[in-house]
DNA sequence: CTGAAAGCGCTTACAG
DNA sequence: CTGAAAGCGCTTACAG
């Protein structure tokens, strides 16, 4: 129990400076001089101390080290130091100073995700999986939006690594022809990337995806099955010409996000298998917007022979859809058949209840954490592309056709 | 353009060991024993270098302090020697280590969010508000949700201040006894709190939440003016017995959020100015969940005098009302006039159109960002509360009574 | 088990 | 303007 005080204070607490370094905290009376040259008051920001363990280890009589290893839970204490030290920290009011204790270890214990919009149900809902799965595991997050600016993106993925995380989830903004050189940038100085919603095809890393392709056959068949022949598709590529042939519109997919590329595939596809020839015009091209999806929809409409239904493969293109529906006095599914994708609480109640495909939202988040946690902790991940499945919610907004 | 090496390398440097300390990103070829007792081998995780200032300065020729100057744009140098060493940092591919800078400058660009579900989109809204200020100004955002949780809540605090956030901003699970022993922890330590949608009666401090009591005033008003006597009020106070008094009511809603504690008081401020009494069995208690709206809603339509019109406080409210009105094939505005609260790009395709009041909701996320920042300056912040507003959206869901 | 020392990679006075 | 040194608060070998 003695409280030697000998050998408690190391070389570099002697300063030979007389006075005190200014900063913020640095606790002492009187004034401080800031780098922006404006004079504060110590007392107007009253900074609590916030005792470091030197000044445990000098309250309970024992060496730097021994607190540190009381205090950090590792190396061996003997039970009366254990004891001591922790008293000292809880009068003192003592929490470890994560910072410092990253300097030393390598690690954050701090994942970035960078993602495309977080106020979208969508994102909303993966980035919650996401923080469930961290926070279960003692890992915080750092997050991003990017609002699909590949610049915004890029500085993310730069400030995150500036931050040492210890790994990235991103929903990369770009298409076949985006460079991946931010992520590529991560990778090869150590910090896992995982991909999630959509891939970039630059980068063959790890990524959980839905399975699109499945995702949009499935909607597209379910309209098939019903006798519908004439299937729109609303919310394609957003190539700047109108594709007239398929050849056109599956190029235009190429540079387009992922998710829009293989949605496109799957409903081809499903055409295909039915003997069906797709018609480019009822493919939405250019403007992806609710305002885009309107436009494409009244023309679809009012063309020589138009749809009975349609795919609506994004929440913003069920709301262009349900405006012209509503605009044109129509009625779903008498006059168009729909099947969307993405559900929500408020779809059983829409006049129709759609027919949807929904997205497992929340454990897209969950996996991608996940497998992103498996990487940095070296374990071989289950698979380079995780794929997860959309479920059909059949409502009464699919009208079966006379065939 | 000297390359002297002299004095380039500090003492430090000069380990006495002979064996180089052994960590994931050593960067020494061989292998590494780590923590867990796994080998790993480097070629493994290719860690690739991460140049710090040292190497740079070594490159450039000059010492460390400035190229940490030309690097850090502080301080003073000339310009061949800036030149020299951001080319040097080129060709290292040199980025600051963000993580050592704050342990010397003591502030991280870092704020701590603590939201109690960022899946909703009303926090997923104001998250992106906060989102987009904070990276305007250079600031990260680590984000937690709490799930109502206050345990969960005081650990994210807690972690918060040991990773050194510079500022939280926090939406309190709690009412009026919930203590704030967390967020003052916060503030004593110089780390500023501002409150977020809900206030906590024990901490003063600043806050940024809408104008609860006005918008359930504004509501309930709509629904008077209509000529409705009898409205009830769907989510009141989880209190444990059914309240029989409004005095009861009161009490309840006192150990509350404050948001359901404010919208009852205004719904009961609307009915005095009405010159109507309050009847306790037209206000929800209890259970806080879609399912117990729709029993309250079930119970107040078969009482003996229903109500006429219903104030849905809470996106759950409503789709618990809608749920009771579908299954007793009923039609709003025809046999129930309603008034929502948020809206949502889908609420006006319900049936019918719901008359809600809308929420500034990413707003309320800037405003609260900028409050912090101003708070973290030091500027005096210009309120301690600052009050948003809700705007009242009318659409078709409230009939008008005959007089 | 324990303590002194070195180191993580920066910034900040200090002395040329 | 410039460089060597001290310091931020931890962890990690190292030597008792």
């Amino acid at each position: 129990m003695s409280r030697s005080s000998i050998g408690t204070s190391s070389r570099r607490r002697r300063t030979t400076s007389p006075r005190p370094r200014c900063r913020p905290r640095c606790g002492m009376g009187g004034s401080c001089i800031a780098r922006d040259g404006v004079i504060r008051l110590d007392t107007v920001t009253t900074p609590g101390p916030r005792p470091t363990i030197t000044e445990v280890a000098r309250l309970a009589g024992v060496g730097r080290s021994s607190a540190a290893r009381a205090l950090g839970g590792y190396g061996s204490v003997s039970e009366s130091t254990r004891d001591r030290v922790l008293a000292a920290a809880r009068e003192l009011g003592y929490e470890t100073n994560e910072l410092a204790r990253s300097m030393s270890t390598g690690e954050t214990r701090t994942i970035g995700v960078v993602l495309a919009d977080i106020a979208n149900p969508f994102f909303a809902g993966v980035l919650r999986g996401i923080t469930e799965v961290c926070a279960a595991e003692g890992f915080d997050t750092i997050v991003v939006n990017t609002d699909e600016d590949v610049e915004r993106e890029q500085a993310a993925v730069r400030l995150m690594l500036a931050k040492q995380v210890d790994g990235i989830v991103v929903s990369p903004t770009g298409g076949a022809d985006a460079d991946a050189d931010h992520l590529e940038a991560a990778i090869s100085r150590g910090v896992p990337v995982v991909q999630l919603d959509r891939t970039l095809s630059r980068l063959p890393g790890p990524a959980v995806v839905l399975d699109n392709r499945e995702a949009a056959f499935a909607a597209t068949q379910e309209l098939l099955s019903a006798g519908h022949r004439r299937i729109a598709l609303a919310w394609g590529p957003r190539s700047e010409v109108p594709a007239d042939t398929v050849a056109g519109l599956q190029t235009a997919a190429q540079a387009d996000l992922s998710t829009t590329r293989e949605r496109l595939i799957g409903y081809l596809r499903a055409l295909a298998d039915a003997g069906l020839p797709a018609d480019p015009r009822l493919v939405m091209t250019g403007d992806q917007t609710v305002d885009g999806v309107a436009r494409f929809t009244r023309e679809a409409l009012s063309a020589e022979r138009p749809p009975t239904a349609v795919v609506v493969t994004e929440t913003d293109a069920a709301l262009g859809v349900l405006q012209v529906l509503r605009e044109q006095s129509l009625q779903s599914p008498r006059d168009l058949s729909l099947v969307g994708f993405d559900d929500a609480p408020w779809v059983q109640y829409l006049d129709p209840p759609l027919t949807v495909l929904s997205q497992p939202v929340e454990e897209l988040g969950e996996r991608s954490a996940q497998e992103l946690l498996a990487l940095m902790r070296g374990r071989p991940v289950s698979a380079s592309l995780v794929h997860l499945s959309a479920r059909l919610i059949r409502r009464s907004s699919v009208a079966s056709l006379p065939s």
